[in-house]
DNA sequence: ACCTTTAGTAAGTTATCACTCACTTACTAA
DNA sequence: TTAGTAAGTGAGTGATAACTTACTAAAGGT
């Protein structure tokens, strides 16, 4: 039953996670994620100094994933639309394994409340954008993909298919899988920046 | 200062409107709303039973606008995809003028509290959805556009731009047109769509 | 076996939320 | 002019949020 400070950390965090994308970021308070883990309220506060510094533990947790799974997906990948594939790929995988991000991405909690968090949230989108942008301009200096696109909003609109199809994941009925939809999208678009090269 | 019932609601809607993208649609309390307007919060009441009720009305409101800029973009306009390109101009307009509509779509009164509402909003989508796969299914017997593109699959990469143009703003500092540049991303995707026929 | 550390508890406090109700004041039509 | 109606008020209510404090008991090293 007791744990240590640093898995019930852990605990709490995760379970904040799951709550956020059952109940809404709005409705996870600290009687309802103690109530879940099985501790009383003021529990919590032994590990948190307040809510505000919770939630700011949940959204390092979920930047530290996304760079992590960008990382692995990026590892011993060289061709630059091979990169940009896996890139978007891993996107998707981390929403779909943290069906809470879009959720939060607007939650009182990371937007009005708490203007660092948002901050950190939007560089780690920049430098998605940007890693995309990079890899999107080497395969067109390779040729792949026509010249008079400007890699930045090829990187805009592959950004936006990720987001596009987690929010319609996300508010829909959830009965397809997010990854399989995304990709078979991310395929189609994909096809079409390389068309001109094709035919 | 005493307003008809029919005035001062519209006026309420359209302060929970502009509250929400402010503050954020859960710092909206009633008595921040009635403070705004210069009431007092219970004489909201006398207009709206219940806020779960003023949500509604704010929703109707939306979709409503929506609906009408919809219709509007696309009168006299035949052409497959001019039609398209309107339809995406008009959703690009009214989320800039009303800068609310995404957080709206996740906030916590049009999801978790109300699910009436938030299948409304769906259906909305939905319909987007379908409008712009007709056109582009027109566009595509027309030989416009790629055959072997589904036409569904183009809709879903033309609302993403829309969405992810929103999130980005809405987001974002703010210093940009979201219209200007989501109109501009608009134009790189149907040059994309028309390629295979230009060269 | 004992003692220090620390996770956890019980029972609060304060603030704020949506909502109510008895009452008052401003319009309007006869 | 006046009576009726509808908009607006002031002062509440109970529920629930985050957070506090004084205390308890489970680990772990010596």
């Amino acid at each position: 039953m007791r744990k240590s400070a640093g898995l019930r950390k852990a605990e709490i965090v995760s379970t904040v996670l799951e709550m956020a994308d059952q109940i809404g970021p709005d409705r996870v308070t600290t009687n309802a994620v103690a109530k879940q883990i099985g501790l009383t309220q003021a529990a919590l506060f032994r590990h948190f100094p307040s809510k505000a510094e919770l939630w700011g533990a949940v959204a390092e947790h979920v930047t530290d994933t996304l760079a992590t799974a960008w990382e692995a997906a990026l590892e011993d990948v060289s061709d630059p639309l091979e990169r940009v594939r896996a890139l978007v790929a891993a996107q998707l995988g981390v929403i779909a394994r943290t069906p809470a991000i879009p959720m939060l991405l607007f939650s009182r909690e990371l937007t009005t409340e708490n203007e660092v968090l948002r901050g950190a949230f939007r560089e780690r989108l920049g430098v998605f954008h940007e890693t995309l942008a990079a890899d999107l301009a080497a395969a067109q200096s390779q040729g792949r993909i026509a010249a008079d696109l400007r890699p930045r909003d090829i990187a805009y609109l592959l950004s936006s298919l990720v987001q596009g199809a987690a929010i319609r994941w996300a508010l829909g009925p959830r009965t397809t899988s997010m990854e399989e939809t995304g990709l078979a999208l991310l395929d189609v678009q994909l096809r079409l920046l390389e068309c001109r090269k094709d035919r």
